[in-house]
DNA sequence: CTAGTTACAGGATTTGAAATTTGTCACCGA
DNA sequence: TCGGTGACAAATTTCAAATCCTGTAACTAG
């Protein structure tokens, strides 16, 4: 007797959220999921095709609503692309911040399809990227960065960078320093990205 | 009997590389390496404090084997500074690099040190930014770096190149292109660190 | 045909007892 | 006194049995 409720996809992500925020990632299962829901955990499979599935619905979710927050940045043509670029870094670090403060188990779910080389992950790096490029060549269009590839330049920056946005580099964002020393490397990539006609540092 | 053998602590070091590599750092013990000299493993504690110590002595010799390598690339003064950081930053990811080849456990070990915070790992972190800070007042000295704290420009440096240097992302230097990737951003970070007066990128 | 059920095989995880390891101590010989 | 030994308590690890979980399948109601 199934009772109540459709049942849909939506539903089911909100109650494995829920799991997950109160088990933890580890120890959270579809079994559990299934009985917040009152049904079986055989009709859960009946809509995501596996545990893995699952979560990395609940994690897209999360970093598609990411995605969305910072677009939005990188997209504000009102800001200078000099100042954007800062703006963005630090965006990029505050909101992973904000997740590992507030939700610390959903964003250990996230740590755990990274390192199981889910493409959840290396899509949103890919987005991000993307995102990264779009400021860079709105900086070379009005002058203000000299690069002739801006996607070649946004992987450059986001690898510069990658101790403030790579998840192995999560613990160390509790240190209250992390802001100051983003802050200090992009004064400095900012300087690269500026700076004039070029010196041949070949040499 | 002891039948032979003073036992110093250089020995008891050799045999315990010796079954680090052989077991690997989780099931390596120190009754193995006691066994390994003949001896019951109380006298191994004789020389050392704890496992951990023995380790961290292990872990030690190796990094300091490195420091002194990549000291020498910092210190000459025959290269230009502008070449010789982009060397070094390299060295520092290609000593990495050999050693996960040459002696996976050994490194392996490294790691579980630096996760367990000992000094030994933050040690080693103040000698590279020691020598980088040197490279740079170099560049400062003749002109070819505008740095006015060459320490303060070396942390900036080490942070651009977390990806390169940090532990945390061992597992990414098998890439076939992260030598390009790095190449890429030193060439940003030098364009930044020989920029001319500095334009006020804070705007 | 969709969305649920029960039943079940095979794989993971937990559990608790046994074994091993760590670290200490009293003692011993050169 | 230095460098070793054997015996030991406490913590950790191992291993096998039991349990639980995942994923599939055959079945059912609307």
């Amino acid at each position: 007797m199934p009772a109540r409720s459709p049942l849909d996809a939506d539903t089911i992500l909100a109650a494995t959220e829920e799991i997950l925020r109160r088990h933890g990632p580890d120890k959270a299962t579809v079994v559990d999921v299934a009985r917040a829901l009152g049904v079986t955990h055989a009709a859960v499979y009946k809509h995501f095709a596996s545990k893995q599935a699952l979560r990395e619905a609940v994690t897209r979710r999360w970093l598609d609503h990411n995605r969305d927050t910072l677009a939005v940045l990188a997209a504000d043509r009102t800001v200078p692309p000099v100042r954007r670029l800062r703006i963005w870094l630090h965006a990029v670090l505050a909101v992973k911040q904000a997740k590992i403060r507030e939700d610390p188990e959903l964003f250990a779910a996230y740590g755990i399809l990274a390192a199981a080389h889910s493409t959840v992950a290396t899509d949103h790096v890919a987005d991000l990227l993307g995102q990264l490029a779009a400021i860079i060549a709105d900086g070379a269009a009005d002058g203000s960065f000299r690069t002739s590839d801006a996607e070649a330049t946004a992987r450059v920056v986001f690898h510069a960078t990658a101790k403030f946005n790579h998840l192995a580099h999560a613990a160390e964002w509790q240190n209250p320093g992390i802001g100051a020393e983003l802050d200090e490397v992009c004064s400095l990539l900012l300087e690269g990205l500026q700076a004039p006609a070029s010196a041949k540092n070949k040499e």
